[in-house]
This record gives structure tokens, C-alpha cells and sequence, in this order.
DNA sequence: ATAAAGCGGATTGTGTACAATCTGTTGTCC
DNA sequence: GGACAACAGATTGTACACAATCCGCTTTAT
């Protein structure tokens, strides 16, 4: 983090991910420039970058607001999720070391006792806790390019916020997942490993997107 | 294509994919500035945005050069291909159109007249054809996600120019692999359709790496 | 001779000014 | 009353100037 361009682009791209900033909410170079007491130069340079990232919606001549998301695309997002981060999780059953192993378990332990009830606080305590957890496997996996798409996945406020909408019972599911994952690992099947974390990731979708409304179990009337 | 930025931006990506700026070549901002009667302000904001889609490679206060590509990350870079590209034949297997199906064959019937013999000219003729018979199939797919995700994996001179190394037998491979992915398609079997450009994607991988140098076949003396 | 220090040119980083464009509003004409 | 044109304010686009930094070279001291 050196020049003051870097630092606005970081600054708000924390700001979007955590929904200070939240979609749709227009963003005007001079507001931005006057937050950091700079000139507008740094910003624009921030701004075309974020933009490029797909945290900005930029329009010449019109301005830069914060991208929305509709639901179809939410559903392509953790699709898209799945795919990739099922291949790292495999990857990572081959390559992953003991000492990584044992990080998640600690890790793991840390986050049940946060999360023994299902309270927004408790939400907001295990989020970070949870990333940590990807991010080792992640590494683990030993694939830049998959980690750099990964990234691009779920870098985005709804994935993010995911604890916040989770009840007991899809919190008990998601720390069920953690422990059969650590388990894959142990036992070095990376079959087992993407299965695991293809359900979990699908399981978050339906927490976010709710049942499928273009499924018609029943012709409309019930 | 409005401003002056977008001008330039658009500008040195189809340099860098046509290889006429090669990976490890410096980008000063007064040259391409002169280049395009401009200041260097337009042209610092598409050299930040080309290395953020991964074109430059970017260094604060250093300058920017184009990005170079060793073995590995091509490596990485097939196998993400086969993923997501594989993903997009099998959503196309069930939503394809028949005109669709029709301007696929269309389209291969000029590859192979085009292709009929692997010269390095006709590997020019064929490189944009073969670009729109891919593109046709990520539109069938509809997944907006995975099409972009696909971008980000094809845009390299090394993929464009993949033609340009085949001989004769690996450009029949190819155009046998076409023909079956549109057989495919017409049965609408997302699983032959998905094995089909998996095989398409790892064979040009090894035509661009050649055999695993990792690969102990014979220990050191044959 | 080697290594460190310092200098000059080139290049990048940022601030400021002004031009171009858009948006919303007001007023006029039909 | 409604549609269209013209204006004002705000916002973005670009140029230019200067400051900060880096890189290679020379110079100097050991």
C-alpha cells in the first residue's frame, strides 16, 4: 500500500464488501477526493480498477455507482463458486501438509464456540474466522489462478454476509461440512473433498436464494 | 468506445493478444501518450485497468510492463479452461438452438476447408473462425458468469495463437473434436458434450507444453 | 580494484485548471 | 395541459505542471 491511489482502491473495496457502501449508492470522484485529501487524479485511477474488479459500475460521461446484484446472478456467482472452489478442495486433499490440517481443526474448534447460537453478533465474529478457513485451503490447493478466480467469487457483500441469514439448524449444517471436510483431507480423497464442499457451497445458495421460484412443484394453485 | 481512455484501453489489449507487444516489453505513458496525441492522464487510466484484467503487470513508482507467462501458469491456465469451458458445453448441450447447431456446422465446414493443410497462413485464417465457434457455444450456455470467467482464460497470445503450432495430425484432432462436440449438442447429452471439450482443452495444452518434464518416465538414461 | 556515495536524466505520482458532457428544471410555444 | 427547447449546475474527461521516486552512471575514498 504506497501511493494514495492504492489505499482508496483498498478503502473501498473493504467499504463494498462489508455493505458500508451499498449497491446502487452512486459514487462521485470530488466526495471520494475530499475523504482522503487528495485530488481527484488518485480516484478516478481507484475507481477504474474497482471498476474493472466488478465492484463498480462505470458509465463514461455518467458516473460510477456500486454494483447491484439480481438473483439470477447470485445463483450464477455460488454456481460458479462451487465449480471452482470443489477443484481447489480436491487439489488441496492431494497436497495439503499435517500443520495445515491441524490449523483447521483449531480453526474450526474457535468457530463452534463462537458460534454456539445463531446471533448476528456471533455472525459477524465467525465471518472472518470462516474466510481464514477457505483461505487455507486455498493455499493448500497450490493453484494461483484457481485462488485468483476464486477470489473474484466471493469478494462480494452477499457471500460474505452469508452467516447473517443462517439459522441454527443451517449453522449446525455448515460447521458439519467443516469437520467432514477436515475429515476428507485426512484421508487424502479428494472425491470425497469436492463432494463436501460442492454441498456446502450449494447449501449457502439456498440459504441466500430461497427455494427456486421458477420451479413449479405445484401449477399455482395449491 | 467513447473516451479517449476506452480508445487506448481496447487499442494495446488486441496488441498484446496479437503478440505485437510482447510479454516482458515496457509500457512508458509518454509513448503510448504520443502514440495517440493525448495526455499521459487518459493513458495511465487503461494502463491500470489492463493490469487489473491480468494483461500488464504493474509496479508503483517501477512502471509497467506486459505480462509474461511462464510453463506452470500456462499449465494453470488450460486446466481453469478446461473447467469452466467444459461447464459451458454442458449448460449448452441443453440449451442450444437448432440455427445455433446450424451455424456451428457452417462454421466448421469453413474451418476444414480453410484448414485444409497446416500452414502457418491458413492457422491466421482459422484462429478467428475457431474464436467464433467457441463464442457461439459460451452464448448457448447462458451463464453470463462463466462466459466472463472464460475471457479472462482465453485472452493470452498463447491461446489465440494455438493454431499456429499444430501439425496436421493435431489439426484433424481438433477439427474431429468439433464435429463430435456438435453430435453432441443435436443428441443434447451434457455429459458427452462436457468430456468432448475436455478432451479439446487438455490436447492443445499439450501441443503448447509438451510432454510433463515432471513426468520421471525413464529415471535420467534411456 | 571495489564499494559506497552522490549526481542527472528519465519516469511515475499527484494537484490544478479548464473543456466536454450530462441531468434536471424552467420557460415558452403549440 | 403537454411537449420541446434552452439554460444552469453538477460531474466527468483531458491537458499540463510540478513534485517524488527510481535507475544507471560517475566520482571518490579506502
Amino acid at each position: 500500500m504506497e501511493t494514495v491511489a492504492t489505499r482508496i482502491y483498498q478503502s473501498i473495496k473493504d467499504q463494498i464488501i462489508e455493505g458500508r457502501f451499498p449497491p446502487g449508492m452512486r459514487i462521485t470522484e470530488q466526495n471520494i477526493a475530499a475523504e482522503f485529501n487528495s485530488s481527484r487524479t488518485p480516484v478516478r485511477e481507484a475507481l477504474r480498477v474497482l471498476a474493472a474488479d466488478g465492484f463498480l459500475v462505470f458509465t463514461p460521461n455518467s458516473g460510477t455507482v456500486v454494483r447491484e446484484w439480481v438473483p439470477e446472478q447470485v445463483r450464477e456467482i455460488f454456481d460458479l463458486r462451487s465449480l471452482i472452489e470443489s477443484e481447489i478442495a480436491g487439489l488441496a486433499a492431494q497436497k495439503i501438509s499435517r500443520s495445515e490440517i491441524e490449523s483447521l481443526k483449531a480453526l474450526q474448534d474457535k468457530i463452534e464456540v463462537e458460534g454456539a447460537v445463531a446471533t448476528t453478533e456471533n455472525a459477524n465474529r465467525i465471518s472472518p474466522l470462516n474466510r481464514e478457513f477457505h483461505q487455507i485451503i486455498a493455499q493448500a490447493g497450490q493453484n494461483e489462478r484457481l485462488v485468483l478466480m476464486l477470489a473474484s467469487a466471493i469478494e462480494i457483500p452477499i457471500v460474505q454476509q452469508t452467516f447473517r441469514r443462517y439459522s441454527e439448524k443451517e449453522l449446525l449444517r455448515s460447521f458439519s461440512h467443516h469437520r467432514e471436510l477436515i475429515d476428507a483431507f485426512q484421508a487424502r480423497d479428494s472425491f470425497w473433498a469436492k463432494a463436501v464442499m460442492s454441498c456446502h457451497i450449494h447449501s449457502a445458495k439456498h440459504v441466500l436464494l430461497g427455494p427456486d421460484p421458477t420451479d413449479p412443484k405445484q401449477p399455482s394453485t395449491p
